[in-house]
DNA sequence: ATACTGAATATTTTGTTGATTATTCACTAA
DNA sequence: TTAGTGAATAATCAACAAAATATTCAGTAT
């Protein structure tokens, strides 16, 4: 077995894991031993525990990302609708990640705490994808503005409540979803060359 | 002495008291006898421990709250620059609370988890000024926009990142001083009757 | 060398117990 | 009746030991 695969072994075991019993209910030996070998054999492949997080964590929010990625790259919505649907978006997956699915959040919050790079990675390339659908709206003709990376900037921080799963107890998902509208309606508003 | 008066100064005590040495190390006994009373007798004038609190943390958002309506009563800013002052003291002050003043930051989160109502209503208080803000901005002939409460709360969830001492770690203050401008300017430019 | 292990060590978590603190209550003083 | 108390009880916290776990390392097999 090569060690790329050894590594992806790992990997799949501690999703396994992880999503079942949570990161830190998850011990070195139950991986190891799901992949029949010996707790210290893990360290060949991974310097620690959070870096085996940190695999899955970033294997996780990439999956996230590829969602808006394709919200981004949709031909039939107008600029609006697909801010729109970027932010209800990200906020499902939050609520998600509170409400049904607390195992996982579990992983993200470990990696918000001891590895904020992957955080900061996951952010830089949701501006990223936010910065691509403001190009494409201004080719659109819809949007326009005079700077494009603060612009993206302002958007992301304007939603970052949608972000954090610690504030979700305090309203409805209902609730919640209207709150996109009306912010999403403020920023477009503010981004349209017509206004409504 | 009134029964009002008592109050009062079990109040007064006890915010010498959590500024000083935090909510959590704050005894009743401390406070009883910065009063000259047995702790028991506490309990005539107010429920519990968290009720002192509570009563400290209304005053205290209070006096927060009143800063924000003298930014929004001001008649030489424009509206832009009033609510780009107002967001700005919203940041200032939660920055301060987990940078400079923990000791009250410890009663407000006792606050945020034990006793939600506080905070909902602080957060009720903030829409008003919001609201207020906008109606000055429509006489003024600066904004405007369908939904007066929408816009107000819409613009209230777009702040809310400046609201929450979790997320100040992440950035530096001149860092978030520059976000609070870029999605000002993306609000004010949603707002303004004349796009800039 | 490469892939691996068992056993040793270091770090974290858990559990327990005593001490502190919040809260209640039966009672006293004016 | 009103303002208060001391003592009892209940809940929480802190400290420390024990157990579990992460991580390292010296060594084995191929």
């Amino acid at each position: 077995m090569t060690e790329l695969d050894t590594r992806s072994q790992i990997l799949i075991a501690a999703e396994e894991r992880f999503s079942l019993y949570g990161y830190n209910k998850t011990t070195m030996v139950e991986i190891a031993s799901d992949c029949n070998m010996s707790a210290a054999n893990l360290y060949r492949f991974f310097d620690n525990k959070l870096d085996i997080g940190a695999g899955l964590a970033n294997q996780c929010l990439a999956e996230k990302e590829n969602e808006l990625a394709v919200i981004v790259a949709d031909n039939l919505m107008t600029s609006a609708e697909k801010l729109h649907a970027f932010v209800v978006n990200i906020l499902h997956y939050t609520y998600r990640r509170f409400d049904v699915a607390p195992r996982l959040s579990e992983l993200i919050e470990a990696m918000t705490i001891q590895r904020p790079e992957v955080m900061k990675s996951h952010r830089n390339s949701t501006i990223i994808l936010l910065r691509r659908l403001l190009e494409q709206s201004v080719d659109a003709g819809e949007f326009e503005f005079s700077d494009i990376d603060a612009t993206a900037e302002a958007i992301n921080t304007a939603i970052t409540v949608f972000y954090l799963p610690a504030v979700m107890p305090l309203f409805s998902l209902e609730e919640f979803e209207s709150k996109a509208k009306s912010v999403c309606d403020l920023l477009v508003n503010g981004l349209s060359k017509i206004k409504t």
